[in-house]
DNA sequence: TCATAATGTATGTGAGTACTTACGAAACAG
DNA sequence: CTGTTTCGTAAGTACTCACATACATTATGA
């Protein structure tokens, strides 16, 4: 078994290569079914076995894929911030009318939670005493936030109204967010509450004012 | 071995009482090193053999107090619900100047988080897939909810600002803090902006306008 | 074809894991 | 004291966990 990767000096080994790797394939095709098995089955709950019968492939072919399973989580976690920040891009480049801000908040109280993918979320922030995992998540959260500042920041200069700096609003959609996930997640906000909840809310720190 | 709670038709047994139980004592006494062992380790983190440790027993004192781990966590989570709203409650009830729902935002800006205990909250919605663990999460954040809603009709009917209804104001103020957690527990947010957040946005939700 | 290296499948393994059992000592009522 | 119950300590149980090894198969470059 050759080092894949080597530090410092790059030992130029004979290249008698044999099969090809597809590991990065591999990869790709696993990470998402990796990924909701911990969306569903937290960290710890989501077994290797689990993981390997999920893949359908035997545990040691993840083990060659990821040194181990803290590697899985912390790729699944990266995972699920692509995916979700893509989805914004896209809505934000279909065109539409109305501010960046105001599109995503309305993008997400329609489909907010539909892939369950937020819960990873709270599965890396129950996690933390691992210093990694600790990291991953102030990572996410950090672009997560420079995101939405991001787009706040864009639209309020357009705005007619004084509001909160962009930094703090932005952190106050997180939490809109989460609580709007919280609530759908434990039944206590219906679809149609919730989506009035975000509506509102997203209104009154967004132009300062309620619906 | 006498049963302790009879279900049905209670079958009075002999009452010859040997030694005194202490059993609720005991459980008043292991509780918040449970709670915060929770907290800190997550829910499969906290082994039976950690917390037992932690309390400086064995681990079967802690089956005799309750009957699986389960319980334990659910007991926790009790814990710390009971232990925020009672420091709430005393807040609101040292006398002070300003309507209550501030009065809690100001107050948590200055000590959210102090305890940790929002954490063991992460830990419940990451093991929802539990029924008993989400409907004990549910009752919790219900509760919550309620209690700010209260506090936020309460100040609004002084009000002179239209604002949103307080049913979703006390959603977006439960946000809010678990916003000012994440950003503090990821080290995203240093103190000064934890609380400027908390106020400014405070401001905006319950008065309807930026600072 | 042949050496090389990746692949798939099966089967360990040692260290936990939640939870239990055994048993003597201590504390009450009569 | 005596019978009964709880208490504290220690050890054990069946099982699961992350991760490892063994080995035959397959695909490549030379």
């Amino acid at each position: 078994m050759a080092p894949r990767t080597c530090r410092g000096k790059v030992v130029v080994e004979r290249a008698r290569v044999g099969r090809p790797s597809q590991q990065e394939q591999k990869r790709r095709e696993l990470i998402p079914v990796i990924a909701r098995a911990f969306t569903e089955l937290g960290y710890r709950g989501a077994t290797t076995a689990e993981l390997a019968r999920r893949c359908g492939v035997q545990e040691n072919i993840l083990y060659r894929v990821w040194p181990d399973k803290k590697a899985m989580f912390l790729a699944a976690i990266e995972f699920v911030y692509e995916f979700s920040e893509s989805t914004w891009l896209s809505v934000l480049e279909s065109g539409g009318d109305g501010d960046p801000a105001r599109r995503i908040l309305e993008f997400e109280s329609r489909h907010h939670g539909e892939f369950g993918h937020y819960r990873i979320l709270f599965t890396a922030l129950g996690e933390t005493d691992d210093a990694e995992i600790r990291e991953a998540a102030r990572r996410i959260f950090g672009r997560f936030h420079r995101f939405l500042r991001a787009q706040i920041a864009a639209r309020s200069r357009r705005s007619r109204r004084a509001l909160a700096p962009p930094e703090l609003t932005a952190w106050a959609a997180i939490g809109l967010g989460t609580a709007a996930n919280i609530g759908r997640e434990l039944g206590l906000l219906g679809d149609a509450e919730r989506r009035r909840l975000m509506s509102t809310i997203g209104r009154v720190l967004l132009e300062g004012e309620a619906s």
